[in-house]
Parts: C-alpha cells; sequence; structure tokens
DNA sequence: GTCATTCATGATGCATGCAGCCTCCAATCA
DNA sequence: TGATTGGAGGCTGCATGCATCATGAATGAC
C-alpha cells in the first residue's frame, strides 16, 4: 500500500521518534499537511494512529500534542519487552525449534562473533552488530509461532527505545561498551544453547536478564544528556517531571 | 470525549465483537455509517482504529473486511494473557503492594467465596463472579504500576475471547462449570497469598496457571458449537480453515 | 493602571464533493 | 453456447467547505 496514508503516517512517525517536536508541543494538521505534502485527511488519519500506538496524546481541547515520556515509562517497556522476549524463547525450547530457524540463529552467533571478538570495532562492526541483533531477535519472536505475542512485541518494538536495537548507538561510544556488547552477545549464544537442549525456564530467564543491558544504557544515556542528544535525538522526548 | 468518533467506535467494536458480521464480509462505510447515525469520516477513523487493534482487516483492493480469527491464535493471545498478569502479580510480590490494594484484593476474594461457596450458583451470583473476576485482574494490573504492561493488557482485553471473563458465560452453563470456578478462585486465594509473602516467582506461576481455565473453556465451546452460539454470539468470527 | 468583556482569529470535528478504480452484469461476437 | 468486452454503478481515498469552540488580544470601564 502505497497510499498518502501509509507515506504520512511512516513520515510521521520517523519525525516523531527522531525529537522532532518538543513533549507538549501541538501538532496542528494544516502546518502538518503542508509539510508533508497532504492534506488534512490522511493526517489526521495518522494522528489517530500515532495516539493509538502511545506516541502522542489528546489534547486536552482537542487535536493532538506530542507525550511525554518518562524514564521509568521506558525502562517498564523495556523490561516487558524482556518478558515477551524471554516467553518466546521459552516456547521454541519446550516446542522444539525447526533445523531451518536454528541455522539462521547460529548464522546470527557467527555474525556478532566477528564483529565482537575484534580488538577494537569500526563503525561497520558495529552496523554489522546491530542488524544481526535485530535480526536474532525477529527470528526469535517469528519462530515462536506466537501471533498474539508477536503483536504485542510489534507494539512494544514502535515505543521509543523499547526495541531490541533502540540502546545500541550509545554503546558506540561507551568506554564500557564493548563489554556491554560481549556479555550480551554470550547471552545470545546461551540463549540458542537453551533453545537447542529444551531448557524451556533458562531460555526464558536469559531473554528477561538479556535487556538489562539496554536499562543499563537508558540509565547511561539519561546521566549523560550532551553525548545522548547527539546519538539518540529522541531522548529530548524523556523528561521526568 | 463523547465525539462521534469514540461513539462510533465504541458500537463498531461491540457488533464486531458480539458476531454481527461474518469473516470477509466487507464493512463498507455508507452502509454502517447509515446504520450508526454518523457521517463517512468517523467510520473511516473507526475502521482504521479497528484495523490497528487487529480486529477487521485491510481488503485486498481498499477497503475493510472483517477477520477470521483461528482458535489456536485466540489460545495464543489467552497464554499471553497468562504471561501479562503472571508478570503483574510478580511485580506486586516483588515491590510489596500498598495495603490499600491488599484491602481491595481481599475483598474481591471475600465476594468471591460468597458467589462460589453456594450449593446451585444462581444467575445473580455469575454475575457477581464476573464483576468481581474483572475487578480483581483489573486491580493486579493496575497495581502493578507498570505502564507499558497496562497498555499490552488493554490491547489483549480488545481482541475476542482473551480477556479475563470472556469465557465464563460457557462455565454458567457446563456441567463442570461451578468445579472449574472453584478451582479458579481457589488460585485467586492463591495468587493474593503469594503477593502477601512476597513470593514472586510463585505468584507469575499462579497467574500463568490461571488462564488454563480459559483455555479449556475454549476448548469447550469450540467442541458444543450450538451451545456456543447461544452463549458467545461471537464465537461465529472463530472458524479454522 | 488593572480587570473584565467582547470580538476576531484560527483550529478542530464533521459532512460532503469529486476523481479514480474495481466489480459486476449484460450484450455481442466467435 | 461460451467467452470477451464495454459500460454502468458503487466504493474508496483524498480534498475541502462549514459550523462550532477555544484562545488571545484589544478596548473600555472602574
Amino acid at each position: 500500500m502505497d497510499s498518502q496514508q501509509s507515506r504520512v503516517l511512516v513520515h510521521l512517525r520517523d519525525l516523531i521518534l527522531k525529537g522532532e517536536f518538543v513533549p507538549g508541543e501541538r501538532l496542528a494538521e494544516i502546518p502538518l499537511a503542508e509539510r508533508l505534502g497532504a492534506s488534512r485527511t490522511p493526517v489526521r488519519l495518522a494522528l489517530s494512529s500515532l495516539e493509538q500506538e502511545g506516541l502522542i496524546e489528546l489534547s486536552p481541547n482537542g487535536g493532538y500534542q506530542m507525550r511525554r515520556f518518562t524514564s521509568k515509562e521506558i525502562a517498564d517497556a523495556i523490561r516487558v519487552r524482556g518478558v515477551i522476549e524471554g516467553f518466546a524463547a521459552r516456547l521454541l525450547a519446550e516446542d522444539g525449534a525447526p533445523r531451518q530457524l536454528l541455522r539462521e540463529l547460529h548464522e546470527c552467533l557467527n555474525a556478532g562473533d566477528k564483529a565482537v571478538n575484534k580488538a577494537d570495532m569500526g563503525l561497520d562492526d558495529y552496523a554489522a552488530y546491530v542488524e544481526m541483533n535485530d535480526r536474532f531477535h525477529g527470528l526469535i519472536m517469528q519462530g515462536c509461532g506466537n501471533v498474539a505475542l508477536q503483536r504485542v512485541m510489534d507494539m512494544l518494538d514502535r515505543q521509543p527505545f523499547a526495541s531490541p536495537s533502540a540502546m545500541l548507538p550509545m554503546q558506540s561510544s561507551m568506554e564500557e561498551g564493548h563489554q556491554w556488547m560481549k556479555q550480551a552477545h554470550r547471552t545470545h549464544h546461551a540463549m540458542v544453547q537453551a533453545i537447542e537442549r529444551g531448557q524451556g525456564s533458562r531460555a526464558q530467564a536469559l531473554g528477561e536478564e538479556h535487556v538489562e543491558i539496554a536499562r543499563m544504557n537508558l540509565d547511561y544515556a539519561l546521566e549523560s544528556p550532551e553525548l545522548a542528544k547527539e546519538l539518540l535525538p529522541g531522548i529530548r522526548l524523556v523528561g521526568d517531571k
């Protein structure tokens, strides 16, 4: 579907997640329609969608405005992602993963090894790791076969900083970033092992633990506002108040 | 907000969940607008919302049509609800529940005892149990304090037959219905006890186990189509194919 | 000088017009 | 008799008009 609706929706979501609007800012239809090159109708539809996604909120007297996110909210969402992914991994372990899926997971592990085991990672290595990380998490979610779980995960993915690779840019410029990444990737290995051995409980626990690195990254980002602003422009949407 | 939008959305969702449309049926704007007493604009918006909720789907050549749900899909959603509620209960157990919340949970337990412990439950008792059940599950979700988790639960609540009391009408007219209800309520007691004692892992396991009764109810409904059609008209949306 | 009232501006929410497209039916031709 | 094509009807997607309402500024009164 290459309709105005979807174009406007994607574009607007992108602008929002890039921190183009400050919390509380009114999202008026007419300026947005002009900016996005569409009429008010598809913009209205997109705004309604984004409100359902939780990115913007209804203004008290009609219309929409940019939401403010709290750090707790984001940490909570990350933790829920851990529960969701942990459960997906457990399902795979309990039901048995198809051979093809295991092959693809191992490809991810190898790709991650290559990137992480270098003495010092270049930008390419980080990019490769991010691509691998997204693929890995996607494979587990798709592989578990529970559509409701996938829908929940899709919802979380659209929350700011809750998706698997959302906080990785932070790591690429940290002192301990490389170490954290190594640890995260060791968890990837352990998860695949647990899935192969049918260790459901272990797989679930690893999934939950795995997101703790993302939460540490979030804390670090909030403690280093100047650095975070460069690497994660959307961080300006986060303001505890 | 008492706008046309929300009225139409609520009304239309209600019609859908009551099984007013058969899977595959086209949901044309103009007839719906006439039926709901609004113009096409709010109907369009409602249709878009319902598509995001997963109740309807885009028609291949524009417009929307009624979705078909599979029994596996519903069973999966119920299981995810178990994971979500289990995690909420665990959070309460680990973080400690406020005294006021515990009081309200105990009120639910007492109300449930009253309804369930009668020799034979009347319609009033079933209604009271349903009210109590919704309140109980709501208290745990609200009490856990994780907004992301609440949003996920809200999403599941809108899926057909995934919400906590969705399958209860089935139980009210079953041979073993009363026994199942007693067992479910014993689980309620155990969950509150686990929360009070700070037994997070137990609370989580109980939450997951608790939904198994709903899954049994679903199986029973699918095996008794004639009875299910009366008690759960929306069951016609479920058709494996 | 300050406060209240009124008017103007602008935005939302809803209705509806319009073009493009798909679908279905019927008529014609092979 | 069957298939193909042309046309009519209807629906969607988008644009825009209109009424209502909130906001803010300006003016007048005290």
